[in-house]
DNA sequence: ATGTCGTTTAGCAAACGA
């Protein structure tokens, strides 16, 4: 089972790259973020007729998650998390899946710095931290997957040095994802990629992704019966090099039936 | 500080979030 997740940065004006990694990758299930556009707007059609069922939240200009599916009814757990600081963000989407519960989530950036979206990362992070654990008390078989918007260690990021005031790479935000991870999660990459540098996102500016000046934000944590399952987890950097592409690539998974 | 995108509209240029 191929599982993957893309911050497709706006669902409309990537569809053609949406569509074609679809064609080209055929995963199985898929998370995605960044929609920007509202329910009523989400190009439903054409992914359907790829072969996939699918749900979303949406949000106009801002955020908005997603999960598709090719090998089961989707199953809606739930959309938002449960005492979100603001329910008007669509940041996290939960569906049983072919008998995995699959979370797609979209944590905040927080940037600037200190601020009040730094706080409301942190004040999301720790609902998700707290959700978690009722998850993994529930002993069912789990993915998180998404874009975190952290660079959990310093092999994440291309400048450690210059980002450590940033909110996707500060203290606070580091320590929140290791207490997550510590619950008893897998980050999937880095346990099939101990030592390595991995990227999953290059910024638009100044050539960024020819130069590889990357990070490592999107992940997947697997719950502890899902990590012996665990086959391969690889970056697709290839969409990243397309047309009218989104600043993040598809990364995914394989988990054995 | 800056760079570049997608999206929206007190609207076709500018603001915002990233």
């Amino acid at each position: 089972m191929k599982i993957a997740t893309y911050n497709v940065n706006g669902v409309n004006g990537r569809l053609p790259v949406l569509l074609r990694w679809l064609e080209q990758a055929q995963p199985d299930v898929v998370a995605l973020q960044e929609l920007k556009a509202p329910d009523e707007k989400f190009p439903a059609e054409p992914i359907r007729q790829l072969g996939y069922e699918v749900i979303w939240h949406g949000q106009s200009r801002w955020n908005g998650v997603a999960m598709l599916s090719r090998i089961g009814e989707i199953h809606e757990t739930r959309r938002g998390l449960p005492g979100d600081p603001d329910p008007a963000q669509s940041r996290y989407i939960e569906a049983a899946i072919n008998g995995i519960l699959f979370a797609g989530l979209y944590l905040p950036n927080g940037n600037p710095r200190p601020g009040p979206k730094f706080d409301y990362k942190l004040a999301w992070f720790e609902r998700l931290i707290e959700h978690a654990a009722q998850l993994l008390a529930s002993g069912l078989p789990v993915v998180l997957m998404g874009d975190f918007n952290v660079m959990p260690t310093e092999l994440d990021v291309y400048k450690p040095e210059r980002w450590l005031d940033d909110a996707l790479f500060a203290p606070e935000t580091r320590a929140a994802w290791f207490r997550l991870v510590e619950q008893g999660w897998t980050d999937a990459l880095r346990a099939m990629h101990p030592d390595e540098t991995i990227y999953t996102f290059w910024d638009y500016f100044r050539n960024a992704f020819a130069r590889d000046a990357g990070l490592r934000i999107d992940h997947f944590l697997l719950s502890p019966s899902l990590k012996d399952r665990l086959l391969a987890a690889e970056v697709d950097r290839e969409p990243r090099g397309w047309e009218k592409t989104s600043d993040h690539t598809p990364v995914w998974i394989e988990l054995a039936d």
